[in-house]
RNA sequence: GCCCUCGUAGUUCAAUGGAUAGAACAGAGCUCUUCUAAGGCUUUGAUGUAGGUUCGAUUCCUGCCGGGGGCACCA
């Protein structure tokens, strides 16, 4: 990448000058905000003006005559300005040759080398069977897909693993609700069983705070499904079925795939050795009948392990943490001592993931760099937290439904293409530790900064090469060397601000995936598309009595193709037309 | 009480310790005989508070204030 050219020639030119044994000298190079400021800025004058006791902006000039020396071919100029940066303007020879590269963009997907072909496995949506998929699912589902794809590109090999949450005491709330108020062959019959078993659930809550047994009984129930008993299994087995079904539907909707959904239930028969492994290492004590981890210097709570025995079952319950444990082992088992675990889960649970991380370290399953949680914060009503317990959430499918309703309004042939990626990059546009509150208004707006506004882009796009086709303007790759001569014989400075942010896409995607972070992609698409729609403003793209229409028209390819594959790294469908 | 998070225009969001803190929505005013006006162009407007570190702080550190979350049998 360009970015590591010109690392490399600022530390030669540093190191003819003797500044190169500074202390933690690190080159940062940005692209400044104001493009006419250079495509790429350093700072590093500045950091070692005072240490040389010298005037920064002196001490960049003489940087500069230094790099100047060995100046690499894709720069133009170089120059000092404010109080000591230097700016590195690019030639019009890399825009072509990048812009040329991106048109095979396409074939990279995959190709990128941070991910050094290792295996990283992501852990994303876990619905909880028996519960609706509700506006609260979404962030985990959505942000967890951009990230698994952007790892992909970036060139992991990813597993999308869906963790169902199929196994705990909320088993034994609903068995038992089911079986009071309730039953097998009604749910059965029902037309909408996810709203019922919901029901059930909520209605077990309020009957619970006046009736404290039912809690009991619940409790008794799983410890029941986790020794086998055949009636408890026989009511998990239909929720589990119907709820399936019901996801499937809804993943279908949101173009979400997964390579394995093991669920916790999976897990049943891997507790075991965890709880050997705790042992051996002395990590966890009995307390109150319970079996937990304790922490050294008591840096985190008490993690629990095994519940309280039930009384009638003489049974232990495992705990969701146990689970969590097991899952590790397995996975680092079955693919590899090098895998990366990652899971997109809410921030409620960074607790939890502290706790597992730290205990995994200590059991030697992880490394700590191996093992990350990528919290999101919640969406929330404004007057508070919706939660399945109380009945206040919004189901996604009502959301998705209006959000297609009104994209309706402008065409009905890409309405559902168009509402489905609205809601997403309304999520995804954000930095995802922030909550979101729910507002109609905003969720569903198409303007903007908006999924819609880019899709409409792209679509525009293809318009234009359509129409260039039409006319028979080539604008194949072979242009870009008419071009390269053309603005070397013009000498041409005019680089639109559209080539300026094409090349800065792989970038983009690198700093996306080192910090999991798919926000900063859909905050360069918002930009990138603005300046194609700025660029297409200015007058005629496809004009046969225009000799640099076939270059314009070969940006617009390389545009279409940055923003198709910049959409489908967030899981946003990009139309052909609309 | 302890721990984790987040406080940026009226609103919703950006900003790898850098240059004049960017957008979008809402408001005001322009702009389609043209390849898509779901577009483009003008315009009003912001870093919770008090310190500290730094040549430079929205960003790092400390206190305070405010929102959200968590802290033993939900997951």
């Amino acid at each position: 990448m360009i970015r590591d050219i010109l690392e490399k020639s600022i530390k030669i030119a540093l190191q003819s000058l003797n500044l190169d044994n500074a202390k933690n000298l690190v080159i940062n190079l940005e692209h400044p905000e104001e493009l006419s400021h250079g495509d790429y800025s350093c700072n590093i004058a500045m950091i070692l003006a005072k240490q040389v006791s010298q005037n920064p902006r002196e001490l960049a000039e003489k940087i500069v005559v230094e790099i100047l020396k060995n100046k690499p071919i894709e720069v133009s100029k170089i120059e000092v300005a404010g109080p000591g940066f230097i700016n590195f303007y690019l030639s019009p020879e890399f825009f072509v040759f990048q812009t040329k590269e991106i048109l095979d963009l396409d074939k990279k997907y995959g190709k990128g080398n941070i991910g050094e072909g290792k295996r990283a496995i992501v852990e994303y949506s876990s619905p909880n069977i028996a519960k609706p998929f509700t506006i609260g699912h979404l962030r985990s589902t959505v942000i967890g897909d951009a990230i698994a794809n952007i790892l992909h590109f970036s060139g992991y090999k990813v597993v999308r693993d869906n963790h169902l949450g199929d196994w705990g005491t909320q088993f034994g709330k609903l068995i038992v609700a089911i079986k009071k108020w309730s039953s097998v062959p009604e749910i059965r019959k029902s037309e909408t069983p996810i709203k019922d078993l919901v029901a059930l659930y909520v209605r077990f809550h309020d009957e619970a705070k006046n009736e404290s047994i039912l809690e009991d009984e619940a409790r008794t129930w799983f410890t029941k499904l986790e020794r086998g008993n055949l009636e408890a299994r026989k009511i998990w087995e239909v929720c589990v079925k119907i709820s399936m079904k019901e996801f499937e539907k809804t993943y279908k909707r949101l173009g979400v795939k997964f390579d394995t959904a093991y669920g916790e239930s999976f897990f049943e028969d891997k507790m075991a050795s965890v709880i050997e492994d705790v042992k051996k290492l002395g990590i966890a004590k009995e307390s109150e009948g319970a079996y937990l981890v304790f922490f050294e210097n008591e840096k985190y709570p008490p993690m629990m392990l095994l519940k309280t025995e039930d009384v009638s079952t003489e049974h232990r319950a495992s705990t969701y943490a146990l689970r969590d444990l097991a899952a590790d082992k397995f996975r680092k088992k079955k693919y590899g001592k090098d895998t990366i675990i990652i899971n997109e889960v809410g921030m409620e649970q960074s607790l939890h993931f502290q706790q597992i991380i730290e205990t995994e370290k200590l059991l030697g399953y992880v490394n700590g760099l191996d093992r990350v949680h990528v919290a999101h914060g919640f969406y929330r009503f404004p007057e508070g937290k919706m939660s399945t317990r109380k009945g206040n959430s919004i189901w996604l499918d009502e959301v998705l439904d209006e959000a297609i309703e009104k994209a309706r309004e402008f065409n009905k042939e890409t309405a559902e293409i168009v509402g489905v990626g609205a809601i997403k990059f309304n999520d995804l546009k954000r930095e995802s530790s922030r909550d979101i509150i729910f507002n109609w208004d905003e969720i569903l707006n198409l303007k903007g900064d908006s999924g819609p506004y880019l899709q409409y882009s792209h679509a525009r796009a293809k318009s234009i090469l359509r129409k260039a086709k039409e006319e028979g303007i080539e604008f194949c790759t072979k242009i870009f060397g008419i071009k390269i001569k053309h603005n070397i014989k013009k000498n041409s400075k005019e680089i639109t601000d559209l080539e300026k942010m094409l090349y800065r896409f792989p970038e983009v995607v690198e700093r996306a995936g080192k910090e999991y972070s798919p926000h900063y992609i859909a905050t360069y698409l918002i930009e990138l598309a603005s300046s194609f729609n700025n660029f297409y403003g200015k007058g005629k793209i496809v004009d046969k009595n225009d000799e640099d229409s076939s270059c314009k028209v070969a940006l617009t390819e390389a545009f279409s193709i940055v923003l198709k594959n910049g959409l489908n790294l967030l899981g946003i469908q990009a139309p052909e037309k609309m």
